[in-house]
DNA sequence: ATTTATTTTTAGATCTGTCTAAATTTATTT
DNA sequence: AAATAAATTTAGACAGATCTAAAAATAAAT
């Protein structure tokens, strides 16, 4: 169990990120992502080749190695278990939480970890609904389709709104929908495709189809 | 409200412990305190000085700057409060969060730790009992006695035990007495000058003179 | 298949934090 | 008070992470 520093970290985090699940990635695509200059995502790139991180040959892109994807995950396992402690047991709001937890992720103490998820009841999604990978670096997949899609009774978490404009907004605040809100699907009506939506525990809801339309949402499967 | 390297804040926390009240700090003193070796003291201390954190005359040693002080305050406000969670919410033992916190302790949210702070119920003591300072950084004085000279119902911490030896720890252990144990003296006999001690809702029970004598404790005063 | 444009890498510089070895200042001893 | 010892600072070097500007390799366009 090596340690890496924080700028490592952070790189290995943006490749994991861009390079989905199989392609490679591009120095001009880390480079805009970690928002630093091509010259300096070389460099790393040799460092991490040395370190067996990542494979990585001049000019052809590179990927995480088997390990790289370890580290990876440990280091978005971190983040997202901070995340939940601070949505959950700090109360911060689901946009204030990602930037907090950029900073708590890069303190690397297993047991610290290991303790925290057992303290928060081993959470599986964070408040964004991301899956959060387990102590041995295990993670689910993540379903993320429109709220038109979700199958009855499957408890979701609202992951982004199609059209950002004021009125949408309105009535999401409105309703208390907001990133980050846990739902499920009741019943649907076939007259107007409108659907019954339930949040938490607070009483059943009816949303139309060109709300549900807007909006996404993400569930483990 | 500057933001200041880990290096630079070990270098503050260190100088605030060694200056003590109003002494002020040698080179030498501050680089056997953070094992590095005296030119790298001085290379920060012109560092600190050039940002006013401290006062600085060559050959002379140096103190904190009130604001020097402010900063020093803070970083171990951070400390003291995430040992308390530490122990408390993770249950951590006493011995295995200063270690975990001189990490944490780095990270500077003012509305990360201002909300712990509320989490955690606005402690005034971390886990070895020493006073954490408040949110406009504050701190109290902490008393640190023999047990046999604290006050009657002065809830105080077990902070130090004098001797060492595998008999008196068999004794503490048997007891439940460790570092960071909170307790009471509840009455004194003069007879053999033995005391009647609570420690948190266990029923109270009675220790001798000898071994009131090995064990010190601190309380706010 | 050249030429042009884009992407990527190299070369050389800077900043932070550290070090060793030498020089300097302060403290201690005789 | 001069000599010696101890503490402190300076000078110069190095590693990590970044940058700019120039060179090299790859991709796209005529």
């Amino acid at each position: 169990m090596l340690n890496y520093s924080t700028s490592e970290e952070n790189y290995i985090k943006a490749i994991y990120r861009l390079q989905g699940s199989d392609g490679t990635v591009s120095t001009n695509a880390l480079a805009n992502a970690l928002r630093t200059k091509p010259a300096s995502v070389t460099d790393m790139m040799k460092k991490l080749k040395a370190k067996k991180l990542l494979h990585y040959q001049p000019y052809q892109g590179f990927r995480l190695s088997q390990e790289g994807s370890r580290v990876a995950l440990g280091i978005i396992r971190r983040h997202r278990l901070w995340e939940f402690f601070l949505a959950e047991k700090l109360r911060f709001s689901w946009d204030e939480v990602h930037e907090v937890a950029e900073e708590l992720e890069h303190v690397s103490n297993k047991k610290l970890i290991d303790k925290l998820d057992e303290f928060l009841g081993f959470p599986r999604v964070d408040p964004h609904g991301d899956p959060i990978p387990d102590a041995s670096g295990r993670i689910e997949i993540n379903k993320r389709i429109c709220l038109t899609e979700l199958p009855l009774l499957q408890v979701a978490i609202v992951s982004n709104v199609k059209d950002q404009s004021s009125p949408i907004l309105e009535l999401l605040e409105h309703m208390k929908i907001r990133i980050g809100t846990k739902l499920e699907v009741k019943k649907r009506f076939g007259f107007d495709e409108s659907m019954e939506i339930k949040i938490g525990r607070l009483p059943a809801v009816l949303i139309s189809k060109q709300l549900a339309e807007n909006i996404f949402v993400k569930y483990e499967g």
